[in-house]
DNA sequence: AGCTGATCATAT
DNA sequence: ATATGATCAGCT
């Protein structure tokens, strides 16, 4: 893989994905010297980690920005044939086994505050080497929005420390959700149940609904 | 057709 | 082992 410096700059990463925007995946791929897979079903995660070392992403899989030096994350947001969000967007891990905090210092607050957001072609029926890449919106968390995702997480967190996470389904949170995040329904962590009991439970992430995501597509474009 | 629960690969 | 990057695929 090709390694490519930081950005120095939010406007030098603006212009890094400037002269990213348009092209299909294979031409990116190739560029990175890399090989397009068939398709996403044993590379889910390929695409992004292919935008990630395209634009000098050096966060790995830490738990920090994609960006550290200028506290940005980098998201793509798969789109269908009719250029809205296809998949929800994965945000971080549901912390487990942590003293409470507050929403404004969250690790997901954080993470979300600034995200530079890149729509990539996902219609089934485009190949995975001719989907092209979008114009890419670096954004940061609107007041309305922080407000939104503050009353959803204060929601999740409620049932999270209070040992009652098995409470939480995909349906809580009207844009913010909790799903399972692991490498199959076999792989538990330990946490703390009701009783203050341990117990061991399904690790789980927090997910943006693509009705968040459209919101910040329609800041862009006029959808 | 959309959504929820399940799953796959890789980095550290 | 747990974080990252996500999409898959069966159910409603």
């Amino acid at each position: 893989m090709d390694h490519i410096s930081p950005p120095k700059s939010p406007h030098e990463l603006l212009e890094r994905t400037h002269s990213i925007a348009g092209l299909t995946l294979a031409e990116l791929a190739h560029r990175q010297q890399q090989t397009v897979p068939t398709n996403l079903l044993h590379a889910k995660g390929w695409v992004g980690q292919l935008i990630e070392q395209s634009l000098g992403a050096s966060a790995g899989s830490r738990a920090e920005p994609d960006f550290v030096e200028l506290g940005i994350e980098l998201k793509t947001i798969p789109l269908n044939a009719s250029g809205q969000p296809k998949e929800t967007t994965y945000v971080c891990t549901v912390p487990l086994n942590e003293v409470a905090t507050s929403w404004e210092n969250s690790w997901i607050r954080q993470k979300l505050n600034r995200v530079l957001w890149l729509p990539i072609e996902a219609d089934p029926d485009l190949s995975v080497s001719e989907r092209r890449i979008g114009s890419a919106i670096l954004a940061e968390l609107t007041p309305q929005q922080d407000h939104l995702l503050k009353q959803d997480w204060l929601e999740h967190m409620e049932l999270i420390t209070t040992g009652r996470i098995n409470e939480i389904s995909a349906h809580h949170g009207a844009y913010l959700q909790v799903r399972p995040k692991a490498a199959n329904n076999k792989a538990l962590r330990n946490t703390t149940d009701e009783e203050g009991q341990s117990v061991q439970t399904l690790p789980r992430g927090f997910y943006l609904r693509t009705n968040f995501t459209i919101e910040i597509l329609k800041q862009q474009y006029a959808l």
